[in-house]
RNA sequence: GGCGCGGUAGCCAAGUGGUAAGGCCGGGCUCUGCAAAAGCCCCAUGCGUCGGUUCAAUUCCGACCCGCGCCUCCA
């Protein structure tokens, strides 16, 4: 059975499969504009992503994910003058932070990372198109506008009807939407092609219309076209990308290649909440990764707690929900150390299986893939995990054989990986000697001075946990 | 105004036309010199409000209340 999904733009749950004749399904998701580190909103949407892959490789898809980077915009412009470094230098840097990140969250790389600063000829080449087709036009100092009025079927991911729509007298940021200002000729109409500028600075290209930069939208047209083609089977980003970047995307790259249905199918994620509150600066509550790892989280808490809301319904992030996370995957790991037993394996024996490799078995962990095929209802499939996990009878250990390659498909494709090395704690030489002292107090039963020493302990802040053979004293 | 999303126990969060998964917290028990850890058990007659349809609604329909998102470059 195919996995289902929630598609944007027809509002139907369908299913997953390659375009008739293909082999391959080519995803291709909206990356990151690489001027900071990313936030864990950011992280959201591309854990998410991450797990339609792995859940589609699971599924027996072979599959092409495709994830840009956007390497020049106002951003990145800004960000590199501010740095004062080139900005390849600059945007490398980022680029950089941002896969160290992903690995550390167990984001499988994409197949291809298109830079879109690599990509200008392709964007020109399109934007070419688009002019030659009289879907754009060129303003008087260079610029390249699309013509939206131009293509009838404009608003159709987004339900908007454009001929109608009155177009707002300020943007969502309180600026003027000021047609003239832009010289163009509809403020609905959109830059492809922006003219150099004085503070763009060294950052400029060549192009038919004069030096200049492109505009956002056609980066990734023009990327998705190099690398998946004309059409392909899905295109995800955040909710926020629905309108109007990617609806100016099916404009630009249905126009220029004068092929409809550029993606089958839209995938868009929700926001995450942080706190209660919307995500801001201004808030300050923009929590990166490192920040959450400075906190005393790892970072596979972070991707526990991030998964633990549907995909299309905003998730409030909280500390508390990663305390819970936590709890909980330890909670996912003695039930996973119990089923091993029972099957006679090692942890070391429990590894995720290799993505193109579909195993037969699911045992008692069908229904939680059933369900996680289902519009990737993540925390419904880790409730029937858990709920296999609790059954009272102990399996027999064919079956928890079965059980276990089950477990550790579901587990491939929700990225959970467990047993995990825990950082080692250092305890400094006061704390051991106490510790050493009160298992010598306890061994020798004299309780008075051993709970004496607990106090000690409690007092720097350490707990000693107690074994048949032993001790570990843990930080409080 | 346009286009959408959501309101389920203390917190988080699935789900269904036939009587509420799971996680966290909390409580109890077992174990234990103590303390933990671990295991077991308990924890929503209720699913925003009010109507309607139905043998039956939290689930469908309508109205309303509340919260949230996008509406030109924020995942």
């Amino acid at each position: 059975m195919p996995v289902f999904l929630h598609d944007t733009m027809s509002r139907e749950k369908r299913p997953l499969l390659p375009k008739p004749g293909r082999d391959v399904f080519g995803m291709y998701c909206c990356g990151p504009t690489v001027y900071g580190p990313a936030h864990i909103g950011n992280f959201r949407t591309f854990t998410v992503q991450d797990i339609l892959r792995r859940a589609l490789e699971v599924a027996g898809l072979k599959v092409k994910h495709v994830r840009n980077i956007t390497d020049v915009d106002d951003k990145t412009i800004r960000g590199a003058q501010a740095a004062g470094q080139t900005l390849g230098a600059f945007t490398k840097t980022w680029t950089d932070k941002f896969h160290a990140d992903c690995k550390a969250l167990g984001l499988l790389p994409p197949h291809v990372e298109p830079s879109a600063v690599e990509h200008i000829p392709q964007q020109v080449a399109m934007i070419k198109a688009l002019v030659d087709r009289g879907h754009a036009y060129v303003a008087k100092d260079g610029s390249v506008y699309f013509k939206v009025c131009t293509c009838p079927d404009y608003g159709k991911l987004n339900h908007i009807d454009f001929s109608k729509l009155e177009t707002q007298s300020e943007n969502s940021a309180g600026e003027a939407n000021d047609a003239d200002e832009y010289e163009r000729e509809s403020a609905s109409d959109f830059a492809l092609w922006k003219s150099r500028k004085p503070e763009d600075g060294a950052n400029f290209w060549p192009s038919p219309w004069g030096e200049g930069r492109p505009g956002w939208h056609i980066e990734c047209s023009a990327m998705s076209l190099a690398h998946l083609g004309a059409t392909f089977d899905l295109h995800g980003g955040g909710i926020d990308l629905c309108f109007p970047h990617h609806e100016n995307e099916i404009a630009q790259s249905e126009c220029a290649t004068g092929v409809k249905g550029f993606a089958a199918h839209w995938f868009h994620s929700a926001h995450l909440m942080v706190e209660g509150e919307k995500m801001s600066k201004s808030k300050g509550n923009l929590y990166t990764l490192d920040e959450l790892v400075a906190k005393g989280f790892t970072p596979m808490e972070v991707r526990a707690t991030l998964i633990s809301g549907h995909y299309r319904s905003s998730l409030n992030f909280t500390m508390k929900g990663v305390d819970d996370s936590r709890s909980a995957l330890a909670k996912l790991e003695r039930g996973t150390d119990r089923l091993l037993a029972a099957a006679g394996f090692t942890r070391a024996e429990f590894a995720a299986p290799v993505a193109q490799e579909v195993q037969t078995s699911w045992g008692r962990f069908a229904k939680a893939w059933e369900v996680l095929q289902d519009d990737l209802n993540i925390p419904g499939c880790l409730g029937q995990v858990f709920t296999v996990l609790a059954e009272k009878d102990e399996p027999s250990a064919e079956q928890a054989r079965q059980d276990i390659s089950g477990l550790a498909k579901i587990l491939f494709a929700l990225g959970l990986e467990l047993f995990a090395a825990k950082a080692e704690v250092a305890i400094p030489a006061d704390v051991a000697e106490l510790g050493a002292r009160r298992w010598a107090a306890k061994q020798s039963k004299d309780f008075a001075a051993a709970d004496q020493l607990r106090k000690d302990l409690a007092a720097l802040g350490w707990t000693m946990l107690d074994r048949k053979d032993g001790y570990e004293l843990k930080k409080s």
